[in-house]
DNA sequence: GTAGACATTCACGTTGACGTGAGAGTCCAC
DNA sequence: GTGGACTCTCACGTCAACGTGAATGTCTAC
């Protein structure tokens, strides 16, 4: 199929389409015409791709899984051993940057509380001292 | 004082110093040279500036709330009423982020998952399915 | 044979908080 | 008076996943 077809059944924009195949994630046929030629299997791959940027990897990373990624129809699993080790530097990654923003609205509800008490008695110990490094 | 000095006071460097000026976030006096004379206080206010950052503040709500915030010694402290709003929405934010990231883990911890239980035994209903709209 | 939908390749714009020179002027101790 | 540290203002580069034209070529139905 071509390229028009695969983006409305995928939903997913011709930009991006082109974009995939510029980041290696997509590979089709070419036409004499220079026409993209889509296999039907890449409905689901474009699929696949969409659920590891959902999954926060970057192009770069999936580009990297994508080859070694089974689809048994309705689940994605990983073929390869070790792409389990880059998986999960990926699930450290996403778990420092919820960290970071747990501890940066815990600063926020500090000063809000801070706010909110200041209305009530005068001074309070019970605002925000210390920034993290970061 | 003097740019280096504030910079190396705050550990802060000087682009992201003259950065802040740009965005209404500082606003130091002028030697005739031309060189940025800063006041003592301003250790205090890049510190301040530096922990919203933290929050997860754009550097356009900081220069909107600073005017508002009391800096009590050790702690900041809103002193508009109306300030407990933009940051209240500013934390709605953060709490969608977090939600987004968590959900993006989840995909993740589904695919390792599988994968584990791929090299143990042949197929499993353990994976992924379907993934967010986003 | 032609209108118009569909496709192609550039290539810049978007967002935010700075990094990183380039080229030039200023300050101060010796 | 001079050399080196310090500072100034541009102004483009960074990162990521595309959005958005612009100018042009291809396919297909009538």
């Amino acid at each position: 199929m071509r390229i028009g077809e695969l983006a409305r059944r995928t939903g997913i924009s011709e930009r991006a389409l082109r974009y995939y195949e510029e980041q290696q994630l997509l590979r089709p046929e070419r036409r004499r015409s220079g026409y993209r030629e889509y296999a039907e299997g890449d409905v689901r791959t474009v699929r696949n791709i969409r659920t590891l940027l959902a999954a926060g990897l970057s192009t770069y990373t999936i580009a990297e899984v994508l080859p070694c990624m089974t689809d048994d129809g309705d689940a994605l699993v990983p073929a390869c051993p070790e792409l389990t080790t880059v998986l999960s530097q990926d699930r450290d990654r996403l778990t420092t940057a919820i960290d970071d923003l747990l501890a940066a609205r815990a600063i926020l509800d500090a000063i809000i509380a801070a706010g909110r008490s200041e209305t009530a008695q005068p001074a309070s110990d019970t605002a925000l001292a210390a920034a993290p490094a970061g």
